[in-house]
DNA sequence: TTGAAAGCGCTAACAG
DNA sequence: CTGTTAGCGCTTTCAA
């Protein structure tokens, strides 16, 4: 039944030997004959022994678990990173406390330090904007913490990220290259940095070198729904002039601006073009399907969680700011 | 900076009390002078202190933190449920350990131990087939475990569901009071009992009582997948006798089958009629809108983990099998 | 190769 | 209202 009040010390008695030994079988340790070793084992089993994970890591200091701090687990796009994290971590024989942030400030802060406080070895953070509050934190940290998908200010907090300047960069270019010269954004909060400096950034340095303007009509703020993706589609199409391309910031809004432009009778894509970003799994899951840049999220969380094991072991880390390749993966919302 | 060494006897020193009185203050025991609780505040302000939930956890049995075991975060429909547990969980001041097991049995119950290694209060269960070793490790374990989304066939272990199969019968008459005599069915794997036993017997059962046969030409097993949908469309539609309308066991599927007939000509719903299962964010991400039957996740989430709660502090619970109540939700992938 | 003993940082009686 | 004192179950020197 309930073993769980079964001890080490229990299992001592039971095999004859000291807990010490106990200890060094149960942690693998080499410097134990065979035939104690045998005899702990079976008095292990046995009894159901169960180490208790709290006890050790109040005497080895080390928890083998680590904190993940994330906006919304049940966003297509974060879960997806988490699963990368998780994967890796559990290959790595850590657990996961996973806590849901919602991108506010204080809750990020506050959980932070429960996680610290609950001892994790390390933490994973994926956030929007990160203020100068908020490196303070990570630099006060006793535990090594990586940044996940989340561009930082600083830049000897350790981050792990595409390039998104440039991803965005590409993606605008490639519209210009097929003769576009009305190209929409649809873009997130601009207060998340990733958007207003990155991939903002990114449209106009390619409208600027492809000697194209920016026009404001041009420009849509969403809040990463589909539905403010349909409301961008409402929009572009209600101009007088309307775009020939547009650009979206994420998948979901992508399928939104699809949709909307297809209510209103377009054709997607001889009427209008639509890449989209992130090549989650909705991609695939419109028609047309949607040409999209990939971001890798899987790989960043596993990334991210791999590099975090690194520090909790202290091995040598040539680089803390990891950048993850990304491309373009053409589907049917773009001509050709 | 780094002040995770200073500890409770710190501040005792340093606010001129014993240890037991910062333990006091910390834990909101009102038997202190209030003098003395802003004494003791001051010196945990001044020494940055932080509880160690590790050293806490290991004295009072208590760690504040439930494991979670999933089939797999990165799924749409997991993670919405994920994020009503760890809603609740917060509300109640727990954490939550994350685990995937992928519904691979040996991993589930390897997760459990390692959970309860852990010494977590408490645990919410999700995954497929439930068999006899599951329901001994549940009944053997020292704290409570709920299950959620997922079928037991022993009635002692606490769960929250819907009524699957009372469910799939609504969907199956209302296609049926529709005019519809040719309705096919796209599954999840038949192992899975949600599938194979509740699902499944709602339809045969609305079948029967609607003097309908039962033709297996018109039933698919999936995968859950998006392209399992798309290959069950191929499927029917190469019949000679094709339905006239097809309920399909989850949401994403469903899309599949939905974009498989229009790949193909057909038009949604005039052709075919289209429902899905579960209400993901996904059924208003497709044209036609997807008519599906909703399976409320968050809530049920949201209920397993305030169950729990109720089980962790030995709270009266009248009812250990709860049934949450589920209905169809209208959209165009319906006629009408 | 094994054991003894001192903590890890905190809670929880029990006194006072 | 406050302090003393045992542990909680395990790891980790240090000796043997």
């Amino acid at each position: 039944m309930n073993n769980s009040n079964i001890t080490i010390y229990d299992v001592a008695r039971e095999a004859g030997v000291s807990m010490a030994t106990v200890s060094r079988v149960v942690n693998g340790n080499p410097n134990v004959k065979p035939a104690t070793r045998k005899k702990v084992l079976d008095a292990i089993e046995n009894l159901g022994y169960r180490p208790n994970a709290v006890a050790r890591g109040l005497a080895s200091k080390k928890t083998t678990t680590v904190g993940v701090i994330i906006p919304d687990i049940a966003s297509i796009f974060f879960a997806e990173l988490a699963r990368g994290i998780e994967d890796i971590a559990t290959m790595y024989n850590y657990n996961i406390i996973l806590c849901n942030s919602d991108q506010n400030k204080e809750k990020e802060i506050h959980l932070l330090n429960t996680l610290l406080g609950k001892q994790v070895d390390g933490i994973v953070f994926m956030g929007g904007t990160i203020t100068e509050e908020h490196v303070d934190e990570f630099k006060r940290s006793p535990v090594p913490i990586v940044l996940a998908a989340t561009v930082c200010p600083d830049d000897e907090i350790p981050t792990v990220n595409i390039h998104y300047q440039e991803a965005v960069y590409d993606a605008i270019k490639l519209l210009v290259e097929r003769g576009n010269e009305k190209i929409a954004l649809v873009s997130g909060p601009l207060e998340d940095p990733i958007n207003g400096e990155y991939k903002f950034k990114g449209y106009r340095r390619a409208l600027e070198e492809s000697g194209l303007s920016l026009n404001e009509d041009y420009v849509h703020v969403g809040d990463y729904t589909y539905d403010s993706g349909l409301e961008a589609a409402e929009k572009f199409l209600s101009l007088e002039d309307k775009p020939s391309a547009v650009f979206v910031g994420t998948d979901e809004m992508a399928l939104g601006v699809i949709h909307g432009a297809q209510d209103n009778g377009l054709n997607i894509p001889k009427d209008m073009e639509v890449i989209g970003f992130d090549n989650t799994r909705l991609a695939a899951m419109v028609r047309p399907t949607l040409t999209t840049v990939v971001q890798p999220m899987y790989d960043i969380g596993a990334v991210a969680m791999r590099l975090l094991t690194k520090f909790m072991n202290n091995e040598k880390v040539e680089d803390r700011t990891v950048i993850l390749p990304h491309r373009i993966q053409l589907r049917d919302s773009t001509l050709e």
